[in-house]
DNA sequence: CGTGCGGCCTGAATGC
DNA sequence: TGCATTCAGGCCGCAC
């Protein structure tokens, strides 16, 4: 499941893949994974340049050439793999092509068909409503602002961390080993944790994210950036995935509960309920 | 408005 | 063995 570390991963490894290429040609394999109108992606994109790729939240950026964006959310199962010319693999999963006129491709996966293409231009996309919603970007926000944020919200802690417009880019990986490495119990209300422990969990989450970006991400499941390559930071897992083993910590058996209805996995004895 | 929960989707893992 | 159930999870839409 892509979060901030895995989406940021596939942008930068994609920018450097295929800058400057122009498309041939859109090719839609299931129209499900377009939002918005199809015939935009299939017949306006022809001939627009890749100006960049970027990032906000978990949303993937593709600038093109007119103020026009490829926009793309992996969800849980999406990938986007690019092809050098004459390479390209296409099974069951696949969704979507982009061919360019040099004949590589960048091709969208997505086993589950959760995830989802859109094109707009720069106006569009100011003005979508998930867009325009998303909070601020964990790894550029200040401290005060992470504190004022959680501090006058009643939810669980666990539950505002995967609030995209709480926060962007955090998903249940990051969420639940930020808060172990916190120390904090994710079911406690944002309203009641003190400042101190909010200011802890912003440095946390820092060096959870980091940490992850520089093992170009998780692959728990089946993660892979642009080039198919797996990241690593699962191998460096406090407590995700890990319910019912030990504490690396303590020692103590992880708990494994539901939390906004996510599946979620934290320490008894180093996140204790009252913070 | 803030909060919580079901539904979407598929395949792997588990249960009987 | 074979069938049925459970689980994973980001986000939307709905109910309170």
């Amino acid at each position: 499941m892509p979060e901030l570390p895995e989406v940021e991963t596939i942008a930068r490894g994609l920018q450097t893949l295929i800058l400057g290429r122009c498309i041939a040609r859109v090719e839609m394999l299931f129209s499900g994974s377009v939002q918005g109108d199809r015939r935009i992606l299939t017949e306006n994109l022809t001939g627009q340049v890749i100006q960049g790729v970027r990032r906000r939240g978990k949303l993937l950026l593709f600038e093109l050439s007119d103020q026009m964006f490829l926009v793309g959310h992996l969800k849980m199962t999406g990938k986007f793999l690019f092809f050098p010319p004459g390479e390209m693999e296409i099974n069951t999963h696949t969704r979507c092509i982009v061919h360019f006129e040099d004949k590589s491709s960048l091709v969208f996966q997505d086993q589950r068909k959760f995830g989802y293409l859109r094109c707009m231009n720069d106006t569009e996309l100011a003005d979508w409503p998930f867009f325009a919603q998303l909070g601020p970007e964990p790894l550029c926000m200040s401290e005060q602002d992470f504190v004022a944020r959680l501090h006058s919200r009643r939810a669980a802690v666990k539950a505002l961390l995967l609030d995209q417009t709480c926060i962007a880019g955090i998903g249940n990986i990051y969420a639940d080993e930020s808060l172990h490495l916190a120390g904090i119990h994710p079911q406690t209300q944002g309203a009641s944790l003190a400042e101190e422990k909010i200011v802890l969990l912003y440095h946390s989450l820092h060096k959870v994210l980091t940490r992850a970006l520089e093992a170009g991400g998780s692959s728990f499941r089946d993660y892979v950036d642009g080039l198919g390559r797996p990241g690593s930071y699962q191998d460096t897992f406090l407590v995700y995935g890990r319910g019912g083993r030990t504490c690396r910590h303590c020692n103590a058996v992880l708990e494994k509960t539901k939390v906004a209805g996510r599946s979620t996995v934290f320490c008894p004895w180093c996140q204790p309920k009252i913070s």
